[in-house]
DNA sequence: AATCCACAGGAAGTGCTGGGCG
DNA sequence: CGCCCAGCACTTCCTGTGGATT
């Protein structure tokens, strides 16, 4: 059909919306003016960080939460706060370790953040550590550095940027710093020396998961300034809560499916979001994920999963890593890949299994040895759509 | 009770990219 | 220019192991 007419009515539509009043507001990154029952976190990781306004250094802290229980809105919220009455005597660094999970890009960002111009690439991370103690020390601030999601870095550099972070203070004459980390994941703390975790935990603020009641409360505020009255059935804000809350009380979660329901209502060009919205953009979310996921993937990767879809389809019996190997090899052959070797496909179902797209369990099958078993932990349909856009892989499809 | 399978996963190294510095 | 750096994707070599079978 006319794609162009299609398109420019997609335009339109949002143009001049009728749910959306500051769609904005609905984005992941948002920080709202209020963060409803957070109100105990708030305070105290303020009353924590209070000293600095008195010049001295506040201790390092140590923030757990499952997510989309607050911890960055809250983080993010209380510096905010606390830079607007400051002024230049505190300074603060933000450092997502998910998208910046290299020792250099930490660093890379801290130094950028304050100001100091530092290549991408090339330095020795000691010239890089140098240079940002130097920056530092230039003014007679206290610096906060927050490592969001540090758990990404410890595991794959350790901890020894975490060690040297916390011990900053012993070679600096004017500047001081603390350190906030944030994680979800609290076995990481197995993952840190014994000196970085008696320091990095000399504070810790836990964020309890929101219960149902307080999502739907969260969600109701957030539609009120977000939305246009009357755009929405409270019955559609009823059940993004409770999806969330069975979500371990995900608020994250909560909003992106408001959201997405909201675009799907407007695009629609329906009067108000109603629950069939929201069932539909929490399907479509949990596809988009996946779908997303594969795509991005490498092409061995892709054919890893490949292979193991082939194998659910052939036996239903359990998969073990060997067959998946054999599967693999197979593969490539036809495609004439050269194969990578079982120790490399071993790491990439473990990659598999952290990002969620499968899920792998140790078992010991006795004499017939100790291996892997191998389940598809999302849904195949999803998985086998980001897989076909590769144009190498797509010949390999089971069912063209 | 000993054996031994089929791997898991650590350690170290290679070759490449994309840069730095003097 | 030549040498240095970090990071990545990967290989090679390796030690460790739960439990059915012998």
């Amino acid at each position: 059909m006319d794609t162009l007419r299609s398109l420019e009515e997609i335009f339109v539509k949002f143009s001049k919306p009728r749910i959306f009043r500051a769609r904005e507001l609905l984005l992941p990154d948002y920080v709202p003016e209020d963060l409803p029952h957070r109100e105990k976190q708030i305070l105290k990781l303020g009353s924590l960080l209070a000293p600095a306004m008195a010049g001295s250094r506040p201790s390092n802290i140590f923030i757990y939460g499952l997510p989309g229980t607050g911890k960055t809105a809250v983080t993010k919220y209380v510096l905010r706060k606390m830079l607007e009455k400051a002024g230049d005597r505190i300074q603060a660094t933000y450092v997502n370790c998910r998208q910046n999970n290299t020792n250099y890009s930490v660093l890379f960002e801290i130094c950028t953040q304050l100001g100091e111009k530092v290549p991408f690439t090339g330095l020795s991370l000691a010239e890089l550590f140098k240079r940002m103690r130097r920056k530092i020390d230039s003014k007679a601030s206290l610096v906060i550095v927050v490592l969001d999601e540090v758990d990404h870095l410890v595991k794959k550099n350790g901890d020894d940027l975490l060690y040297y972070l916390t011990r900053i203070n012993l070679d600096l004459t004017r500047a001081k710093v603390s350190v906030i980390g944030v994680t979800n994941d609290l076995k990481f703390m197995e993952y840190l020396d014994a000196r970085v975790k008696s320091s990095l935990c000399e504070e810790e603020i836990v964020f309890p998961p929101y219960t149902y009641e307080e999502l739907e409360d969260i969600l109701k505020k957030r539609a009120e300034q977000a939305l246009n009255p009357g755009s929405y059935t409270e019955e559609a804000i009823r059940l993004c809560a409770a999806i969330a809350a069975r979500q371990k009380g995900d608020c994250r979660l909560a909003l992106d499916i408001l959201l997405k329901a909201a675009d799907l209502a407007e695009l629609e060009g329906a009067p108000r979001i109603e629950e069939n919205h929201v069932s539909r953009a929490y399907k479509e979310l949990e596809k988009d994920v996946v779908v997303d996921l594969v795509k991005t993937m490498p092409l061995h990767a892709k054919l890893v999963l490949l292979s193991i879809i082939h194998l659910t389809k052939e036996k239903p019996k359990i998969i073990i890593t060997g067959d998946v190997y054999r599967k693999y090899k197979d593969l490539c052959k036809k495609i004439g890949l050269d194969a990578l070797t079982q120790r490399r496909v071993s790491d990439i179902l473990s990659d598999l299994d952290t990002v969620g797209l499968i899920s792998t369990k140790i078992v010991s099958l006795g004499r017939y040895g100790r291996t892997k078993r191998i389940k598809i932990a999302a849904s195949e349909k999803a998985i086998l759509e980001g897989i076909k856009e590769d144009p190498t892989v797509s010949t390999l499809l089971p069912f063209p």
